[in-house]
DNA sequence: TATTGTTATACTCTATAACTATA
DNA sequence: TATAGTTATAGAGTATAACAATA
């Protein structure tokens, strides 16, 4: 049975998109009786773990844009889980914080997310998944490089 | 130096999704000097290795729906890369094939992707790259597997 | 009736420019 | 002047319903 997919099935890339589709699909259908997605739940849970964040440094933490992440924090704040609060030194900048319901909230959700994210490397071995981990923080740590690579060349 | 988002670093599937997206980015990069993306590289690497595949057969393959395929491949047909034409025993479906001018682009673009994955995994011994390899696979079957479960739940 | 390709549409995710209020 | 948060907007990517032509 030769797949038809055979030439892609040979680049890493293409395994990791398929991989990533499923844990994706996976983590949102795990996620979404807490009334979460994958984006709200992570920034609920990097606040939960950071006294005194702020926007922008939680924007830099999981790499997204500064307006994407407004409307973000808007929906945690409508379902009462996150409040803005104004820094007391600096009027611009808000500090985050989790509400006892979002806390409560994280700690559920993230119970689901473990047993998510155990199912989906189910059948791999103690080392397997050490490799595996190790390679993924290596291919992200090479395409940090590589983005330096191409921003030089661009500008000369 | 504790990261903000250590809980997180905690999940594969974290770890999975930076990952991807470095790659996603390098691979993008790489394909904009052919005039490709992502998915118009993978639709013409298979067209390619695949005498008469169907539409609806590719988007299969490639898990992308039927609708969405429609508009990729007229970007393909219209840089004269693919064509679509009628297949003879069913008058419903097309037969894909690529031009001469789309063989020799996906040749060239195939060894600038082949590149990238190397670049990709570099730092990573073989044994790793096939333990990465493996968990992927893994990791894509077992997201099917709780596909099933969900749909049977769902269903009753 | 079911299938192939198509149209229309909508929702999410992502990226950029420009604004406001502060610093 | 630069920075924090915001608004508006546009481009991908993805998903579903419904249609015409054909089986």
């Amino acid at each position: 049975m030769s797949e038809r997919d055979a030439t892609l099935r040979g680049y890493v890339g293409y395994a990791m998109k398929r991989a990533f589709n499923a844990i994706q699909s996976d983590l949102n259908a795990t996620l979404a009786p807490f009334g979460l997605r994958m984006i709200t739940y992570s920034c609920l849970t990097v606040i939960r773990d950071t006294p005194r964040l702020r926007q922008s440094q939680l924007a830099d933490v999981l790499s997204i844009e500064r307006p994407n992440l407004v409307l973000i924090l808007d929906e945690l704040e409508r379902a009462e889980l996150v409040e803005r609060t104004r820094a007391p030194n600096d009027r611009r900048a808000y500090e985050l914080t989790v509400t006892l319901k979002g806390r409560r909230l994280c700690d559920r959700a993230g119970d689901a997310v473990r047993d998510h994210d155990l199912r989906m490397v189910a059948g791999l071995s103690e080392e397997e998944r050490l490799v595996l981990d190790t390679a993924l923080r290596r291919i992200e740590r090479n395409g940090r490089t590589t983005d330096d690579r191409t921003a030089h060349s661009e500008r000369g």
